[in-house]
DNA sequence: CCTTGACATTCCAGTTACTGGAAGGTGTAA
DNA sequence: TTACACCTTCCAGTAACTGGAATGTCAAGG
């Protein structure tokens, strides 16, 4: 198949199927005569693992090693979990700091709605209440 | 004041303070002798501005907006207050994403540990579920 | 036969927000 | 004098692509 049809197949461009293959994420494939890349049945496969390893949200480092466990069978499973509670626990953290940051925001939206609305920049103004932010917390 | 100093009193690096004046967020300082960078007390102001709107998560374009609001007084606050209310909806969308993110993965987890420890992979392996994971949604 | 359009190829550059490092200059203290 | 900590500029690299240029291939339509 080509490489716009393993595109279509995975929801990956076809950009950026090569560039997996550039960075050995992905074998290089046959070539046609004219130079076309041919691809087997067998590298949908491997291509949506890595679409859902990403979309699970673990960068391309990680699903390189995952890969490897995987098709060379040199990093048992473990690994894997292992990789996913650091995940859950890289989520929590970044979900505490977003709630965190959520309030922040309300508050000194809240604070910079009950300014009067043409107001231009000065200690009365949003831009002062991001700056001195800090200070309150 | 030295760039050392300036990076001491608002904890930006030296090598980030260069950086935010060579994409023009912050003006070209006067030069000493030496030609090294002096800095007034008025630019600690800026770029503690600069670090807070950072850590409230908004990126140097936004930042770059609210300074020209903020010191050539052409925007009012009200774009500002915009921002923000864009940015919680942002917050919000990225919560939800990151907690299905998290149930997912809890749950793959979950069916990973079920197994026996020493798989390695095939049908039966952590790296199957994650493969297999669109399906289930 | 020619052209158009949709494919394909490679390679270079840009994105974001820095960071690291090289190669060299300056200032102070022992 | 020499060590050390600063400073300078410039180049390159990060992650994960994406855009675009320049060029090649193939099938269909006029």
């Amino acid at each position: 198949m080509f490489i716009h049809e393993l595109a279509q197949l995975t929801g990956v461009s076809a950009k950026t199927i090569r560039y997996y293959e550039s960075i050995g994420l992905l074998p290089k494939p046959e070539r046609a005569e004219n130079n076309y890349r041919q691809y087997s049945e067998a590298i949908v496969e491997r291509l949506r693992f890595i679409v859902s390893a990403r979309s699970l949200g673990f960068n391309l480092s990680d699903v390189r090693e995952f890969l490897e466990a995987r098709y060379e069978g040199t990093l048992p499973c473990k690994r894997v979990l292992d990789s996913f509670d650091q995940r859950i626990l890289e989520i929590d953290k970044r979900i505490a700091d977003l709630l965190v940051l959520r309030e922040t925001i309300s508050r000194i939206r809240a604070d910079g709605e009950a300014l009067p609305p043409d107001k231009k920049c000065d200690e009365q103004c949003v831009c002062y209440l991001i700056e001195h932010e800090k200070e309150k917390i």
